[in-house]
This record gives structure tokens, sequence and C-alpha cells, in this order.
DNA sequence: CGTAGGGTTGAATGTCATCAATATTTGTGG
DNA sequence: CCACAAATATTGATGACATTCAACCCTACG
């Protein structure tokens, strides 16, 4: 419960998100002006990183960890609207309230800058602005995917689809490549899967007991995942086969 | 089938869509070099404007009419990602191929602009990557909005929140307030609707029947909608009753 | 050792999809 | 202007798939 914002000064220089994040197309200069708005914040798991609703006094990068955006009706029902995973933006320049929660959903570390001084920067720098929105339509891409995964699959095809993304962004970021199996850890608990794919958790249980029956999935204890065939988990998922490798 | 880009020429200073398209903050000589690049393009309702994968050669604005963006998988399953209202932007600046059918869903009137010439009018004009950035960021918004009804929403409170977006959308362009009855037309088909919602059109059909006996709507016709009582459609929707109007 | 949080599995229920028949509207040519 | 076909919409019967409710398991941890 206790926030513990642990700081750490560490350098844009040796940044594992330098290459990723807003700051990508950033030269020395820029670099330099945001340091001077630059601060660290590490949050631990299940976390409130932001209320939806309420001010935001900074925006950033995720540099490790996992944040989730979610929203949740009255009753209580609710769904994940976004997984943002190390170099992910948060936050929306120009906008003064949180449309949805953010919660860390693994420990966190988050590169924040003062969201002021941050909109000035950004009217003059057009490498941020333009970055800026390059991340926009990334993101919107990705929310489009899953309204398709959302709307049209079935529990099997969206637990498939899951890992598929998953998968992928982890092997982009650790640069193994795509051939041959996959190996990572689920950084999700089964309700988290669950509110991001609209399913219950007892759904998303069942169909990763009946993935791995299949073969398509190996489980080491309830996280440590092996996908021996990328190409079998796309078909389960639904995807076009080819392609998609491009990413 | 026939393509008829029947031209006409209009002048911005006379456009209906002048103050919320991407153009909205140009000054004078913004809007003359954007004059240059640019041209009309009508479709009939049907038409496809864009096939996914292919190359395009323009961005532009929707002038009048309605267009939408669709996903479909292998076996035919098709979600509407994306509902393009006058005003909204068509295209993405940097990116090459066209990652979605956009398809015109009643006759459209396109204010085109070709990609090249605009992508460097972009880079050196704030006005409009700054503009773009705001409305990539509505969008991402509104996607997200539909996550939580894909995801977690009943087939009753889909049809309700989809009519209530229309209505309200329709009131902003019309500019009638939102006190009293709301009337309207659906420019949507059973099956449009279905493909946004990912529903069947038989559960589409049966929802706006249920929801009809229940005096929530009026039908005339099978397209012209009046709402008696908008906060009880957003009941219906499972929306926050409060807040929302401010929108 | 006992508890709590996360996870699995089973049986019953319900919502929405599917298949099918029928109505209504729109457009076309005679 | 009417007749006919095609597209759009409604309604019913049936069944599949995911939810709900419930019991139970596992592992980490004080």
């Amino acid at each position: 419960m206790s926030t513990q914002p642990q700081l750490c000064h560490s350098n844009c220089d040796d940044c594992p998100i330098r290459h990723r994040a807003v700051c990508a197309h950033c030269d020395t200069d820029e670099l330099e002006e945001l340091e001077e708005i630059k601060y660290y914040r590490s949050f631990e798991a299940g976390q409130t990183v932001i209320w939806s609703g309420d001010q935001m006094s900074f925006v950033g990068s995720v540099v490790s960890g996992i944040a989730s955006l979610t929203q949740t009706m009255e009753d209580g029902r609710t769904q994940m609207v976004g997984l943002l995973l190390p170099s992910d933006f948060v936050g929306r320049p120009g906008r003064d309230g949180a449309p949805y929660d953010v919660v860390a959903t693994t420990d966190l570390v988050m590169c924040c800058f003062r969201k002021k001084p941050f909109e000035e920067l950004m009217a003059r720098t057009p490498h941020i602005a333009h970055r800026l929105l390059e991340m926009t339509l990334d993101e919107l891409d990705a929310a489009r995917e899953w309204m398709l995964v959302l709307g049209r699959k079935t529990a099997r095809e969206k637990i498939a689809s899951l890992l598929s993304i998953i998968a992928r962004r982890d092997a982009s970021l650790t640069k193994r490549g795509m051939s041959g199996p996959m190996v990572f850890d689920l950084p999700l608990t089964r309700e988290a899967m669950a509110d991001y794919l609209g399913l219950t958790l007892e759904t998303v249980s069942r169909q990763i007991s009946a993935l791995k029956k299949d073969g398509v999935i190996h489980l080491e204890g309830k996280r440590h995942v092996t996908i021996p065939d990328m190409g079998r988990l796309m078909e389960e998922a639904g995807d076009d086969t080819d392609g998609g490798f491009l990413v």
C-alpha cells in the first residue's frame, strides 16, 4: 500500500528503452532538456499509478515492468483497454484528466516528465511531437486489432491471440528471434487476462488447459510458457499465418 | 460498381467541416498550400474506398456521409473497427499500406490530399501535425470506449450504446441540443450495426425490437429513430448517467 | 501449521448464434 | 404502373459456448 518512490538516477545513454520511447528521435540537445524535467518512479505490483478522472501532473514512459489501462462500469465489470510494456507512453499531452485507471500489473519503473514543461518542450521540438504521433498511431492499430479479438473471436482464439502478442513483444524486447520455440513468463494473472479478453477467469483457465492438452503450449508452473510452434499458435489465434512476422 | 469521381470544386471558406478537420487550426497561408494539393472525391454507398493492404496515394477528411473501417478474418468473420463521420481523418501519414478496408457506408464525399505533398507540408506545419495528434488521441479514446462495449456489455447494452453515440454525434453536428427528444436516421444497416457491435444481425434486430417494445426508442420505418428520454437510453447502455453530456 | 491468493475443474444456467421461414422495402424492366 | 427480383429486416426454434456458482487444489508465507 505504501508508495515507495524509490528514486534512481540513471542516464539516458544507457537507458534500455532509449531507441523505442518518445525520446527515440531526440538529439543530444533535446535529451539534455528532457533530463532536466525527468525523474524516475517505481511502483509495486498492484499499485494504482493514476485513478481515472484524476488530474495528471506528469506523462512518461514505461521503463520496465507492465502497466495496464482499465475501464470499470458501475456494477464492477471491468475491461482492460491497454497493456503498456517497456517503451510505451503514458499520458496525453494537452489533456487534463486521465480517462482510465493506470495500474502497475507487475513491479514497474517509469521515466516521468513534469507535464507542463513537457508540453512546452513538445511544442518546439518536432522530433518529440512526431514520435508521439507515430506511437499513438501504433496504439490505435493495436486497439483496433483488439476490437477484432473482442468482437469476433472465440475464447480459445482469444487466449491464443494474447499469448501470441506477448510472445512477439517479448521476442522484440529481448531480441531473441522468432524461429524455434519461444519461451517466456506470463506477466498477467488469469484474472488480468480475463479482463483483457472480455472473458471470465474460469474460461481463461479452461482454455489454457485445453491449449496445453492439445500441445499448442507447454506450461511449467502457472506462468512459464513454452511455445513449440509459433505458426501453430497463430493458426489457433485465427490470424493469417503469413505476413505477421515482419512486426 | 462504376467509380464516379464526380469532382466538385468547393472552397475551404464555406467548408462544413472547416473547424473540426485536420485543417482546423490552419491559417490562410496554410490553407492555400492545402488547396493546391487537394481534390474532392465522391463514393456511392457500398463502394470500397481503399482495400486493406493497398498502397494509399492520398489521405483526407470525410466531408459528408459515413465511412467505416473493417477487418475481416479468413473465414469471413468481420469486425468494424472505426466509424468515420464528417470531419474524421482517413489515412496515416508516414505509413504506406492501408491496414483496414475503408468502405463507404452511405454516399460519401471526401476531401483528399495527395499523400506525399501532404506529408511534406505536415513536416513544416506544426498546426497540422498538432491537430492530427489531437484527433488521433480522440480516436484512440473512442476505440477504447468500444473495447469496453465489445468486451463487457450485453447485446441490449451494445445496441443502446451505439444509438447513444450516433445520437450524440448527430446532435453535435446539427447543433441541436440534447435536451428533449432526439430524432435522427440510422446511417447503418442491421448488418453494419452487427459488425460494429460484434453481434449477429438477427440479435441486433431482436434487441432493437425489444428496446422499441419497452418504449426506450420509437421507430418510424426501419431507420428513423426517436429517443424520448436520453437519460433512459444511457442507463440502458450501462453508462454513467451523469457527466457524459459534456462531450 | 494454517491462511490467503491464485488457479483448476465440474455441473447447471443463460445468452447469443445458427438455421430457417416469412415479411417488408427498394429497385428494375415490361 | 405493376410485377418480380433482390436486398433488407423480423421472428421463431434449437443448440453451442461461455458464464455462473461451487468445490477443491496448490504454493508462498507469516
